[in-house]
DNA sequence: AACTGTAAACTTTTT
DNA sequence: GTTTACAGTT
């Protein structure tokens, strides 16, 4: 697995070189898929060293840890091979940066540089309690819906005043409320979200001119891959380092937006020599990844999207082999397929590594990991994140978050009695009260609980003890004897992981779920440790093990899937499509082509959505080098439910004399262990069929096409024409009788 | 206060 | 099929 081609070693195509030679001013790269666009990249920024520009005045942004971590070796690849050194260049993700530029400059927005950054769990525990805190009901004001417009509207730049000055409607308003509440919360715990990275970062940039000037003078020469996924507020960010010099270069392919739904701003991309009219822009058209028929199947795929400016993709290696596409019976059969092709090519020689199976939902990576399991193949499945949200974990980290800010309540709140030391919902919530009245953190009001105060001698004590074993914890990590001693962030994790009392609560039972909590404690001090010897820093000023926390924390919030991505590895890699950009193999398979999974169904019925489906399928299939499989079954089980399935629309689009469509199954060799229910028979005139909306209704007419079948049913309400693709029609017994109260 | 079992909701994609 | 929330029991 690679990320980038190699395979044009050192001759550059006429345009390449244009953009790896273009030094001043705006410069936008639009990079089909395998163009070369990392050799690009890397050897532009090594271009602007040899050129004499400072490696401190480069920034260079991407999307993923796993991509800074590449482009910075490649560039320091180049660099030394022609004796340059790159010490000092920021390669780094948008979040990443953000949240360095606030550890710096944050007690000017958010009143500290010792934030704590929040992850979804946390955002849900905030927005709880700023739904609380409104007098608002929670089942009505559902946390993940409301942190879902927060989030968008952090992504547009637009604040809570803002918010609540535009809110017209009760719903806006009420939202405008919660907001501001959830706002409250995060500064109260020295906390941001995810998107307050961003937008504090952009805030900051127009609010003081100090910080304004002190980035623009530094980062004089800005690069953004991905370009088309960010969105606004790294749009202002971006624009406002740099306003004054003006030498930004962005990297992306309008194609492969795939981000639209986490506020990217495709028209960032799309309007970038409108906002720098002197725009230079290199379009980079030929693929050096993939053969023929692969390009040719991406290509006419991505043909059938109408909002997108037409762009010629070709290549000139060789046709190669045909993608195949492979309809089996169920996702087992699916699963074991794609588990033969590994072989098959692993026979061939074909290095596991350079093998991934792609999905669109991770729900599907279970059934394949049984199948990779039971052939005794190796497999990575790319979830970083994953770990992260184990409880143990969750735990665990909490109690590092109280050691470095004894303001994060959420934090307090998940481990005050966990493990469980005699504090119950009661004393927690007094706690609160008493913390809210004092204007304390609930770490901090532990000093006023008494007695007298009613709560229990038991809890007074629990709690008093609590306090200071954090106290104490604090005092050390900033004690002048760990400051130097080697390894001392990796023992300040197991100090905390065994004196918290974690580690003897999961050795108590014997269990295995419990067994495995306490490898995973093990593996997060290992983490820690890791992390300890792969970070820089100034030699004359060592970071003290607070400092390292810090670090580490941070590190931990924003690890991304697609950095479990592990190349060293001789496995297969299993991700969803999102996880694959930037990334390309030698066999891709992508599983579950099927209406409702790839397109999904949330997106059947908005053109814009579906496009965006569209260019994550184009993503997948443009992953590969050489093999491509594309497979889909018949029936899939989906939360514990088997449903038939219909072929993606997508197998359609792309077939012609590039694929090779194979069915695995007949159409009517349904097996009979399993017969077919009424519902999977074949709506015909005189059926009796059930609609969602419209009830019951007996076929009129059919109208039979490849694409689009239309039906006419006679309802109780009236007489509809419904596509049947759309209309998810259920198929009832014929002598059922129809109207709106019948009942199957 | 702590633990246990059952009901209900739920998954798109993620920094 | 899995996770979470809540009610009921000790």
């Amino acid at each position: 697995m690679n990320m980038g081609t190699d395979a044009q070693a050192n001759t550059l195509t006429t345009a390449q070189i244009e953009a790896v030679e273009h030094m001043n001013g705006p410069l936008l790269v639009l990079a089909g898929p395998g163009s070369g666009k990392t050799t690009v990249v890397t050897k532009r920024i090594a271009n602007l060293i040899a050129k004499g520009v400072p490696p401190w005045q480069i920034l260079a942004l991407t999307f993923t840890n796993k991509a800074a971590k590449e482009m910075r070796e490649r560039v320091f690849n180049v660099l030394d091979s022609q004796g340059l050194h790159g010490r000092g260049l920021t390669v780094s993700t948008f979040h990443a940066f953000c949240a360095r530029v606030l550890r710096d400059w944050g007690d000017r927005i958010i009143g500290t540089t010792t934030f704590t950054i929040y992850d979804t769990a946390d955002q849900r525990s905030a927005a709880k309690a700023a739904i609380r805190a409104c007098n608002l009901n929670d089942s009505n004001w559902k946390p993940a819906s409301v942190l879902s417009v927060i989030s968008s509207a952090k992504n547009k730049l637009i604040d809570v005043d803002t918010f609540q000055n535009e809110a017209s409607d009760f719903y806006a308003k009420s939202i405008g409320k919660i907001y501001r509440a959830y706002e409250n919360i995060l500064r109260g715990n020295d906390a941001v979200d995810f998107d307050d990275l961003l937008l504090k970062t952009a805030q900051l940039l127009f609010r003081d001119e100090e910080v304004k000037q002190s980035l623009q003078d530094r980062y004089q020469y800005l690069m953004i891959d991905e370009y088309q996924d960010t969105n606004h507020t790294q749009f202002v960010i971006a624009d406002n380092i740099a306003k004054n010099h003006r030498n930004i270069c962005v990297v992306g392919d309008p194609d492969q937006s795939v981000y639209a739904w986490r506020g990217a701003d495709i028209s960032n991309i799309l309007d970038f020599e409108e906002q720098y009219n002197d725009a230079t822009i290199v379009p980079l058209g030929r693929n050096f990844r993939s053969t023929g028929h692969i390009v040719a199947t991406a290509a006419k795929l991505i043909e059938y999207n109408s909002q997108r400016k037409d762009k010629k993709l070709y290549t000139e290696l060789e046709d190669g082999h045909m993608p195949t596409i492979l309809s089996l019976e169920g996702e087992r059969e699916e699963a074991e397929a794609i588990t033969n092709e590994v072989l098959r090519l692993r026979g061939e020689g074909v290095l596991l590594k350079e093998m991934a199976v792609l999905y669109r939902v991770n729900a599907l990576s279970r059934v394949l990991e049984d199948a990779f399991r039971t052939e005794g193949i190796p497999y990575v499945v790319a979830r970083g994140t994953a770990f992260y949200a184990r409880q143990e974990i969750k735990q665990a980290l909490s109690y590092l978050r109280l050691l470095v800010n004894p303001k994060d309540d959420v934090a307090f709140i998940r481990i005050i009695n966990t493990p469980t030391r005699g504090i119950g919902a009661t004393s927690i919530n007094k706690l609160e009260q008493l913390a809210q009245t004092y204007g304390l953190s609930m770490l901090d009001a532990i000093s006023e609980v008494s007695k007298e105060r009613g709560f229990t001698a038991r809890s007074v004590t629990s709690m008093k003890k609590f306090a200071t074993t954090c106290h104490q914890w604090q005092v050390d990590g900033r004690s002048e004897e760990s400051l130097t001693a080697a390894g001392s962030l990796a023992d300040l994790v197991e100090r905390v992981v065994r004196e918290s009392g974690l580690e003897q609560f999961y050795s108590k039972n014997a269990a295995e779920d419990d067994l495995e909590r306490l490898e995973n404690l093990e593996e997060l001090i290992s983490a820690a440790s890791e992390f300890e010897e792969r970070i820089e820093f100034e030699e004359d000023n060592p970071p003290t093990p607070l400092h390292m926390l810090f670090s580490f924390l941070e590190h931990v919030a924003l690890v991304s899937d697609a950095d479990a991505v592990d190349p060293e590895n001789g496995a297969v890699t299993l991700m969803t499509l999102h996880a694959a950009k930037g990334l390309e193999f030698d066999f891709v398979a992508i599983a579950g082509l099927e209406e409702g999974l790839l397109p999904h169904e949330r997106s059947l019925f908005d053109d814009t959505q579906m496009e965006e489906e569209r260019r994550l399928c184009y993503v997948g299939i443009t992953r590969a080098r050489k093999h491509l499989l594309l497979t889909n079954t018949r029936r899939r089980t989906q939360r514990g439910m088997s449903n038939r399935t219909m072929g993606s629309r997508f197998i359609r689009e792309m077939s012609g004399t590039s694929v090779h469509e194979e069915v695995a199954i007949e159409p009517w060799d349904i097996p009979d262990a399993d017969p077919p229910s009424p519902c999977e028979q074949e709506i015909t005139t005189g059926s009796v069929v059930r609609h969602k909306r419209f009830g019951v209704g007996k076929v009129q007419r059919i109208i039979r096409r490849t694409r689009g079948s239309t039906v006419t049913v006679h309802f109780d309400g009236g007489v509809k024409h419904l596509v049947l693709e759309y209309a998810k029609l259920e198929l009832l017994p014929p002598n059922t009788s129809t109207g709106p109260n019948a009942i199957y």
